[in-house]
DNA sequence: CTGTTAGCGCGTTCAC
DNA sequence: GTGAACGCGCTAACAG
């Protein structure tokens, strides 16, 4: 491993030219910095990460905090984290992963406190989450991805449910559905304060009320069983239901399954639209699930360039970000039956 | 940030001495420890981590190379990529990604001079494989997930598909079946060098042939649309098909579909067995597909140990790490029929 | 535009 | 059992 000095020797020049030549901080000569290179690609330099982070005091690792395998790693993450490993080596930066629960935001501190990181990517964020409160009063840098409660200060990116939700209405409200209802994610998981849950239910409800529809919400396990389970409850409680918007992967199979069963035809008596939704899931279904897809990758880019302007400029008022999810037409939305007939 | 030496100070010792009982290189007074550990606590002091791998020369992180979303990441690698995550952070490692298609093997090799990583897990090994070579000469810690073709001093952990083709086989000829096909991946990955394609089948058909059983293989694109293809293909050339073992996730759902289309029940007239498959796939089916599913999370935990003792004692011949896909039953695999009647 | 030099915070070899 | 001192490889003043 050669060092900047082997690198200074061979170019005859000083260290610190080399190393300016490096940085660019300083200008220097197109001559000297001709050997210097030569010098380098001679040697197969490689400047050493540690003495660098160590001199100059400040890493170049990003952290990202996830809750592991709490809610389990979908799709939408795996796009999620790759996105941002990507867009944070074209910074310059690394990203490591920090496979954190909730209850352990000392150590995530510690980390920081190491210098390990220069910033944290916080993932899976809950309504009041501790790691976010002491990361805000540690005064490292870090971005939310979704929102606390409480946002004074708090630089985040989140999927914009509301949008979402108003678009999935929007689209079936265009096709001539009326009696539209929604299917959540479980009461468990809002009671743990996993905003999407609150966020959805509230963008839903707003969405249908504007339109002088009649909002028709469940919550349910995230299970085929559950799902199957919420469609009986939602054709019994609205026989004329015409379509369902769903936010809730495995809860959708039973929901269609359930229909089908009952000899309801997806997508000519009932129209399905999952939104939220993974990458690829659609395709597994029966016809293919018409589904808006969670923006992972969008996320995954705007999380790491959030963060990375705090660690550059503090926290300066930045714009907000919310990515709305996006419109993949499958095979389980069509128009509705106008007038639709009555079912039994 | 408290350095080591405000410890020291604070606690009346020498800078070394702090340093003996951080590490326990040298054996210090049961007295002296204690007013240590009191002076760290007070000032939260955490040992800087560049410093340390400045000074330690060697780093602290384990990289992770896995190609940028080629094949797209799926449940199973979300499970090995936070096993690996989560076992590097049980013995002081922090895990970071690389995402680096297989041309860059280059870039890796740099990132490694820089003395980013102590060593390197690569992902999606192929039959031939740049990255592995490179990384091969240049001497660095590294191990594979997957196995080149060349194995002779490289270190490795993978998936057991000939011991998976056989337990699959298995399973199903002890339920009577005699009739089995296989439905591989694409001839286009096998092409690309894509070791599993060549694996399983292989095993599959060591497996059938060893019970007397005919083959019959056939590969298949990643969509379901190719996997109706498929089975119709495999119905035609083998009316008294009984079981189908399916190593193709999206290709599985449009076997199911195709079946049903053609008024044949599943499990009832054909089982299904979906070897190698990810977490939660088999839920999206109706009924639940019976699968063997990849151990993405002991691939990891694996694959992170063999690593962390190539790095401490080079390349000593280790025991070969297999992990076999393990069952899950669902409601696609059923005791064949006998004698099973004709089609028609 | 270039050279000199003092650290960055910790590991480790020496003397005591 | 303890302390002093040097060096890891580089950055960033400070001189010139």
């Amino acid at each position: 491993m050669a060092t900047m000095q082997d690198v200074a020797t061979l170019a005859k020049v000083s260290l610190s030219t080399v190393s300016y030549a490096l940085s660019g901080t300083r200008p220097v000569s197109a001559a000297t910095r001709e050997r210097i290179e030569a010098a380098m690609t001679e040697l197969g330099f490689q400047p050493n990460a540690a003495a660098r982070s160590l001199a100059s005091r400040r890493s170049n690792v990003l952290a990202l905090v996830y809750p592991a395998v709490e809610r389990g790693l979908g799709g939408t993450v795996a796009e999620f984290v790759d996105s941002a490993a990507q867009v944070a080596r074209e910074h310059g930066y690394h990203l490591v992963l920090w496979p954190f629960r909730t209850s352990q935001a000392e150590e995530i501190l510690d980390l920081v406190r190491q210098g390990m990181a220069a910033g944290v990517l916080v993932m899976d964020v809950a309504l009041d989450d501790d790691r976010v409160r002491m990361l805000q009063e540690s005064g490292a840098p870090y971005t939310m991805i979704g929102r606390t409660r409480e946002l004074e200060g708090r630089p985040w990116v989140d999927i914009d449910f509301e949008r979402t939700a108003d678009d999935a209405v929007q689209y079936l409200a265009d096709l001539g559905h009326r009696h539209i209802a929604f299917l959540n994610h479980s009461e468990q998981s809002a009671a743990e304060g996993y905003a999407p849950t609150f966020r959805a239910d509230d963008g839903y409800a707003v969405a249908m009320t504007r339109r002088g529809l009649t909002p028709v919400a469940v919550h349910c396990g995230e299970t085929p069983n559950a799902g199957r389970a919420a469609a009986a409850e939602l054709l019994d409680a609205e026989p004329r239901l015409s379509a369902v918007i769903t936010m809730n992967e495995y809860a959708t199979f039973g929901v269609v399954a359930e229909l089908q069963r009952r000899g309801l035809s997806v997508p000519d008596d009932v129209s399905i639209l999952s939104i939220v939704s993974s990458p690829g899931v659609g395709e597994m279904s029966n016809p293919p699930l018409t589904t808006m897809h969670a923006p992972g990758a969008e996320l995954g880019r705007q999380g790491v360039l959030r963060l990375l302007s705090v660690i550059a400029d503090g926290t300066p008022d930045l714009p907000q970000v919310l990515v709305p999810c996006s419109l993949e037409e499958g095979g389980t939305v069509s128009r509705a039956r106008s007038p639709r007939p009555a079912l039994d």
